[in-house]
DNA sequence: TACAAGAGTGAACAGTGTTCACTTTCTGAA
DNA sequence: TTCAGAAAGTGAACACTGTTCACTCTTGTA
C-alpha cells in the first residue's frame, strides 16, 4: 500500500508514478487523435515499449484507463466553463459565454466528450436502483458544470432579466440540453455549422454564438400580455 | 442482376428476398435490446440457423446491415414528425409537438439513435473533399426531418409570431441541436429527466415538454425595446 | 544474505469481423 | 432431359481485440 503523503514517496513510488504517466500520456495522444477504436492495449504497450500485460499492473482495464483520460479533460472543462461565468463582463455576455464555451471546448477533444456520453446500459444491470443521484451527480465534474448553469438561471432571475416563473434547475438542464446537442452534432458532423443552401461563409464560432443567444433568449422574461409566460395555445 | 419490377419476380427472388428479411428481423431484434456490441455476426447467424460467412451473401459488412437499420427507423422518425407537424391544432402547439416528438421517437429506440450519430471520422479520410453537401443532406431522411423543421421557423415568421430577422436556416439548425441534445442526454443518463434536488416526481414527457416550449420561446419576437432582437450587452 | 513483494513477460483464451476456397443447390438454355 | 454456369451456403482460417495467468526477474527490507 503505498503513502498518501507525497513527502515520503519512495523512488520505487516514484518510478511506479512516472511509468503510469508515461501510460497516460501515451494514451492521451492516441486516443485524443483516433478515439477509442484506434487505441489497442498491444499498440499502446509497443509505444512504451513494454508488454501488454504489464499494463494491467497499472489499470485494471481499458475502460478504467479510458475513463481517467475522460476525467481530466471534464476537469479542464469545468474550468474553462467556471472562468467564463465569473469574467467581468455584462451578464448576458456571461450567460452566453457560458453555453458557448461549454460548446467550444467540448469540440476542441471530440473523443474524448464524445465518449463520455457514449455507454447506454440496456436494461439495468441488477440490484442498483438509484445509479445517479442528485448528491452524486452535483460531486461529478459533470455535475458541477451544471451547477455553474444553474447560478447563471438564478441570477438572471435576482437581475430580473430571466423569468422568475422557470424552475432554476429545470432550465439549466434545458440549456444543457442544448448545448450538449450542438457539440454532439459538430463533432459528429463536421460540416454541421457551414450546412446551408447558399454557401454563405460561416464558423463553427459564428453559429455557437447564435446558438448560445438563442437559448438565453428563451429564458429572458416574456413579452407583457402573452399571459403567465408558457406558451399557451394561442389561436394563429 | 435482379429486375427492379416486382411484379416479375422469379421465386428465387422471394425466396433470397425471405432470406434477408429475416436476418434484418432478427438484427432488429437484437439491435433494438442490446445494441451494436450485442449484435455479432457469428451470434446472428446462430439465430437464423445459417452459418457466419452466409450473411455476407446479403450484406457487405456489419456496419451496412446496421446502417439498414438506422434508415428504417429515420424513415419512421421522419413520419412522425411530418404528422405532428401538420396536425391540425394551433401553431404554437404544433411547434412544440415537432420537438417534443422527435425527441419521444428517438428515446423509444436509443441504440438506433445513438448509432447513428456516433460516427467520427478523425481527420478528413483522403479525397473527399465535400463529404455532406446540402443537396446531399436535404435529400437524406435525417435531412427531410431537418426541412419540416425550416418550413416551421417561416410559418412562424409568417404568423408574425417568430423573430423575423432570424434566418430559418439557422434557426432550425439551433432548434434541431437542442432536440438532438436532450435526446442523448436521456438516452444515455436514463433519469436525466429526474435529476432535482428535491424529488418531485418529474416524467421524461414532462421534461420534453419543457424544453420544448422553452426552445419555441427562444424563436419568438422579442419583447418591444429590447433592440434589434440580438442580444446586445445590456448592463445589468 | 535470504526472503517476500512487486514489476514485467509470453503464451494462451475467448471473443470479434471478414475472406476464400470449396461444395451443394438451383435455373435457364440447348 | 441434360448440362453448364450462376447463385447459395459452408467451414476453416486470418488478423485482430481485451484479458488472464503462471512464470521469471528485480528490488527493498529484515
Amino acid at each position: 500500500m503505498q503513502t498518501d503523503n507525497a513527502s515520503e514517496a519512495t523512488p520505487a513510488d516514484r518510478r511506479r508514478l512516472r511509468v503510469r504517466e508515461s501510460i497516460i500520456s501515451a494514451a492521451e495522444r492516441v486516443f485524443a487523435r483516433e478515439g477509442e477504436n484506434g487505441l489497442s492495449i498491444r499498440r499502446l504497450a509497443d509505444e512504451i515499449d513494454y508488454s501488454p500485460s504489464a499494463i494491467y499492473k497499472y489499470f485494471g482495464s481499458k475502460d478504467e484507463l479510458i475513463d481517467e483520460l475522460k476525467e481530466a479533460f471534464f476537469e479542464r472543462l469545468l474550468q474553462k466553463v467556471d472562468r467564463s461565468s465569473s469574467a467581468d463582463r455584462p451578464f448576458l455576455q456571461r450567460a452566453k459565454a457560458c453555453v458557448a464555451t461549454y460548446v467550444e471546448t467540448a469540440v476542441t477533444r471530440p473523443f474524448h466528450y464524445a465518449a463520455a456520453f457514449s455507454s447506454i446500459q440496456s436494461t439495468v444491470p441488477e440490484g442498483c436502483a438509484a445509479p445517479l443521484s442528485w448528491d452524486g451527480f452535483v460531486a461529478s465534474q459533470k455535475g458541477q458544470a451544471f451547477g455553474v448553469l444553474i447560478s447563471m438561471v438564478t441570477e438572471g432571475q435576482e437581475l430580473e432579466v430571466f423569468d422568475p416563473s422557470l424552475d432554476p434547475v429545470m432550465a439549466a438542464k434545458s440549456i444543457w440540453a442544448a448545448s450538449h446537442g450542438l457539440a454532439q452534432l459538430l463533432i459528429h458532423m463536421p460540416q454541421f455549422h457551414q450546412l446551408v443552401p447558399n454557401q454563405q461563409p460561416m464558423t463553427a464560432t459564428d453559429f455557437i454564438e447564435f446558438h448560445a443567444d438563442l437559448q438565453i433568449r428563451g429564458l429572458l422574461k416574456p413579452a407583457a400580455g402573452t399571459g403567465s409566460g408558457r406558451l399557451s395555445g394561442q389561436n394563429p
